[in-house]
DNA sequence: GTGCCTGGCGTTCGGGTGCCAGCATGTTAG
DNA sequence: CTAACATGCTGGCACCCGAACGCCAGGCAC
């Protein structure tokens, strides 16, 4: 067991558990508790890990992280889940995707990652951060390549801006995902977000097929910016939860529309922590 | 056994197991040890896997953190501290910087954290992810602007290729922080992976002044790509490691050289004013 | 409060292992 | 023959690991 080795075991430990003691690993690789200790330090030292009394826990990571990000990833999760399982049926082996930012297609990023390996080899390009990291992590086990855009980083954890745009020129997709704030009749789809909505409207010019995921509460809601009219929309994914008026206006204004049945009360998997 | 055939089994082995030992590979193929420690380093100056204390770890696969990485951190991490530091030393408010991938670029970065608020306005370029993760998370408590070059990901986190290329094409930075594999006096600074190469031109072309940190143990090595020659550093900084004759080497072909003291024992980072 | 115990930390030292520079040898090519 | 290259060997050095000891803090009894 080389050194290196126990601190990737160390590592590996603290993305499961929130912290780790010394005890523990010195028995788990049998080795002796000081020279855990030191691996602990050396990995606090290089700012990969924090030493505490006791042994050792991660940094911010996925706790302390994303302010607005996963507060919003919780609302309306069971709608964003059904939709994400919906829009991963559109997508076939050697295809090159598009996926915006935002939470409805972060979500379709973990969905399309656990089904990776029945789709053959794929193309992901994408402006999330959030996004990249995830299925960057499946490579190895899938045959996908990821390309980000590059650009300045929104709150929202996008890249956008010029450099963001420049890229997707030169880039062409087969299929776009996309999140918005809002998909209004007469505004079409808006975000709050000025250079938000530059950036998709580059991703809608760099793509044959653009799909919309929207939750229910997205209807009728008209952010500060428009990114493209509805006529740019192929297809809408949406859930059960619209007023039927509602649904048939927006079916009638786009070639495909689609709103799948959410469950109503959904006990699923791990949900259920807020009340 | 010719020495491609032996290196072929030790990445072989490397993708079994995730670090092998100089010893048993020198046993199980009946060669000396010493031949297996050449065959490891120029496996790992051709970025197929690292060498470590006692053996070799592959670079990337399944075991789902970053794998050379961090692993590879540890080395040489004194030298690195130091050198950081005193890159720090050239950053003035205000000025745009850019930071290329790479571990000590890293080190770099984490100080440039720490030190933010006293540095007014930045704005940083870089094409490595977990540098923008870093400084991305400071945000708010300092005024500092991150901008990512896009690109597909390499093994060692750095966003590579046309579309990083593009990006920095447009940018314009002040000064540029590079790490580098190998520096030698006639092929220049030197990187296993080709696409970095490239991408390392062009931030290269695209700042106002070079300053390369590399430790000690990065000169005369020659990779397998050359990103651009001597001529185009403006600054190297390094730590004091090197051999005499090769430290006037390198400052007669460059117009700033810097080799700063690392406190031969202090195995701690943390000041210790106690005398 | 004092005294004692316990658990974790850090230092220090010693043994062992791995690393490297330098030289010697063998092989191949010109 | 010389040159270039690959391999092996050796001695000195550096590093890693483990164990022992002392330090410090908290808990508990008195």
């Amino acid at each position: 067991m080389l050194a290196p080795e126990r601190q990737a075991r160390i590592l590996k430990q603290l993305q499961v558990h929130e912290a780790v003691r010394v005890a523990d690993i010195a028995a788990a690789l049998n080795v002796s508790e000081m020279t855990i200790r030191r691996d602990i330090e050396s990995l606090d030292a290089n700012g990969l890990a924090r030493k505490i009394h006791g042994g050792a826990t991660r940094l911010a990571r996925l706790s302390a992280l994303e302010p607005g990000f996963l507060l919003n990833v919780d609302k309306e999760l069971d709608a964003k889940l059904a939709i994400a399982r919906e829009a991963l049926e559109l997508v076939r082996p050697g295809m090159t995707l598009a996926l915006t930012g935002g939470t409805t297609t972060y979500q379709l990023a973990v969905h399309l990652a656990a089904a990776l390996e029945g789709l053959g080899h794929l193309t992901v390009v994408t402006n999330s951060l959030k996004v990249a990291e995830l299925l960057y992590h499946q490579q190895g086990r899938a045959d996908c390549k990821v390309i980000v855009t590059g650009g300045e980083r929104t709150p929202s954890e996008a890249l956008v801006g010029p450099v963001a745009r420049a890229a997707l020129h030169t880039l062409n997709t087969d299929i776009c995902f996309m999140g918005v704030h809002g998909l209004d009749a007469d505004r079409g789809l808006t975000t709050p977000n000025l250079l938000e909505s530059e950036t998709n409207a580059a991703f809608i010019e760099s793509t044959r097929r653009l799909v919309v995921l929207a939750d229910s509460s997205k209807f009728h809601v008209r952010s500060l910016a428009t990114i493209a009219p509805l006529s740019a929309v192929d297809t809408i994914i949406t859930d059960d939860g619209a007023a039927p008026a509602t649904r048939e206006l927006f079916a009638s204004r786009v070639p495909t529309f689609t709103a799948v049945a959410v469950p109503a009360d959904t006990t699923k998997n791990q949900t259920r922590k807020s009340s």
